[in-house]
DNA sequence: GGGAGACATCGACGCGTGTCACTATTCGCG
DNA sequence: CGCGAATAGTGACACGCGTCGATGTCTCCC
């Protein structure tokens, strides 16, 4: 109980497989967040115009123009975004360029990682009920 | 399915990579009610103890007892789970049993997968996406 | 057939959140 | 050194959503 990954306030670090054990109310609410920033039309569009620009960062300015919004709008999702892990800022001069952070990607893909049957399950005599 | 890819109001045959292209606002629309249904404390950890759960498929007896909520409300959670694609439902006598559909969970690891470590692949058609 | 249990639906309430106009801050440039 | 541009913060408003109690529907069992 002390190392085994999964401190419940990082879902960076965590985020244990879905299908892996029932998820505890902690680790759940420590991971919703994360998923809640992704949850929603723009910031959508806007990881994936981070993720497929130049270099694979952007900034406000870059982004602002494929939206019909009020630049502080994108600002404030650019921050969900950022609050919950998701982009890296980096303030070069005048503008701020955003990045997706791989570490974030990483944890949602083990999120929803399917059971992989190598993976685990050695000497469980779980008789991997499952799918067999 | 038609293979033309990505038809803007079906997320699970969907799913392009957010990596792939600058998501457009249909395909965003579309594909952030299923994150949507994902991004809640209470769903998260339905959708773990129905994976998790004997046979992967669990009726609302089974999953109620594991919140303090009243049974209105996991079974509206149940309702936006299924709604969004994410769970099957499967009436057996008196009981509901729900199950996770691969599809979805296949859906989401497409969505977040194909992070270009190495930049692009050129015109390989072969994909070879999955880490074999 | 009637009663009991499992699950869904409905209507209502309160909080969270996406949006904007306005303002503040920070930096480059002349 | 002061002005303008790029970005973030603030307060307000409207809508969405999670929750509940009450009620409806269906199915099994005696």
């Amino acid at each position: 109980m002390s190392m085994p990954g999964c401190a419940p306030d990082d879902p960076l670090a965590c985020c244990t497989p879905l299908a892996r054990e029932p998820l505890g109310p902690e680790q759940a609410a420590a991971i919703a967040p994360m998923l809640k920033a992704v949850a929603d039309p723009v910031r959508l569009r806007l990881l994936s115009l981070v993720l497929s620009h130049q270099d694979g960062e952007a900034c406000v300015c870059d982004l602002q123009p494929a939206f019909e919004l009020s630049q502080p709008t994108i600002s404030h999702h650019l921050k969900v975004l950022h609050d919950a892990g998701l982009l890296a800022r980096e303030k070069r001069g005048v503008w701020v360029y955003y990045r997706v952070r791989p570490e974030a990607m990483q944890a949602l893909l083990t999120l929803f990682g399917a059971v992989p049957d190598p993976m685990v399950a050695p000497a469980a005599p779980l008789a991997a009920g499952a799918r067999a």
